[in-house]
DNA sequence: TGAGCATATTGATCTACGTCAGAGAAACCC
DNA sequence: GGGTTTCTCTGACGTAGATCAATATGCTCA
């Protein structure tokens, strides 16, 4: 069961914020896109399903998940986003998932109601966010694969590399999210996440500094467990 | 397991075909986005994982599977496209999933070699395409929790009411692939799909003309079984 | 009309993962 | 800095769906 506890938006988009810093591509530096930089506390909720859409976002820092929740309460996490990347995206004009801080977090705000909307965006930014999207499809399926075909030790390999391709280091993760955010996401139990990252710690593939910290002690048999 | 039984492209690319009938949206109508008509047998291949990509594809008739297979050959099938819908968007230059042709299928290829390629397009061309990436991107998140939270049952009363609200039926639905397709898009075995139909049916809730032939005797029981 | 193959159903059994329960181990906090 | 809360781990047991197997149904092409 879910826990949305304080659930407060820490900064209201009210502030214009000169888009300069803390991020990778290029074209948001349109002037015609001009970002409202918001910041977040622990599971603070960013957007919820069912709520007015009309902006995309991108994190600055922290790290943000997007999930989907059944009247009875499973709830599916489709995706984690860390710094630099974006999210938010909607075909019309309200939010289909909802969006919540793992830990404290901050991002930028852009002014956009869907492909169909009456904003205009200059080509470069279309073509970005064209091109996010369909990145963003590829990583759906890739995700649906997981879970629709994936052992729960497969699973956990496979979230353990995703990891560190996406943060860049190499062979240490510090985890934003706790064993039942990861385990929302891979479709498991916190109490399976945790024997699993069990299992793979007896078969000597990763070594647990803490429960959030984690070696990747072999990288290719990790990646032989992960499909 | 799978048979990939003659997989053979009837047409290729050539023929150029101006594009009038079939279509929803209207974007492509544009002069400098034409497309070219292909046809597919039954279980043809589109295109395959990892190949080389530079079209999007739109069916005209027919019904397509979208698929990852893991290389033990399990599969999972994360989309079929109906008649004016669009597929085969990359984000770089290959294919990360397959296309294969349920039923004979008409299909046209248009050329496009991603948002950031350098075929260049018109403002309303890109605003559709982002706009079905990211109805694309919903369906994916949709499916994610379908595959990662639903019990078997569920999964299945949704892929019916899926399919009555794409297909624009209200009743009864003429099922394009076998159950050997229906379990690798919700995640399960051939067998307990088949159970589950027979579930449903002693239920009351479906009856069956023939095993491909489905009609929806009560929705809303339908409906409250899908979540 | 019937042989042959692909598809679908149904039954018996097995197992990976879920559920329930309890006991550490950190992190938070007046 | 001790108590509370949150997070994590581990064990015992249950179950949904997988697997294995056999039969049934239907489609294709002579």
């Amino acid at each position: 069961m879910l826990t949305q506890s304080t659930a407060v938006r820490l900064t209201d988009p009210t502030t214009p914020y000169a888009v300069t810093a803390n991020r990778k591509a290029g074209a948001f530096e349109s002037a015609r896109f001009i970002g409202v930089a918001m910041s977040f506390g622990r599971n603070a909720e960013i957007y919820a399903e069912g709520e007015t859409s009309g902006y995309v976002y991108k994190v600055l820092s922290g790290v943000v998940r997007v999930s989907k929740l059944l009247p009875d309460g499973r709830r599916q996490i489709s995706a984690f986003h860390l710094p630099g990347e974006m999210f938010g995206f909607e075909a019309d004009t309200f939010h289909h998932a909802s969006a919540e801080a793992v830990v404290p977090t901050k991002v930028i705000a852009f002014k956009w109601d869907g492909a169909l909307g009456s904003t205009r965006h200059s080509d470069s930014v279309m073509r970005e966010l064209l091109n996010l999207a369909v990145i963003g499809l590829r990583h759906g399926q890739d995700h649906l694969l997981l879970l629709g075909r994936k052992s729960a030790l497969e699973r956990l390999a496979a979230f353990l590399l995703e990891m560190i391709a996406r943060t860049g280091a190499n062979r240490a993760i510090d985890l934003a999210m706790p064993r039942h955010d990861i385990a929302d996401y891979l479709g498991l139990t916190l109490e399976t996440v945790s024997r699993m990252f069990a299992e793979l710690k007896e078969m000597g593939v990763i070594r647990l500094e803490s429960a959030r910290r984690v070696h990747l002690v072999d990288l290719s048999k990790l990646t032989a467990l992960s499909a």
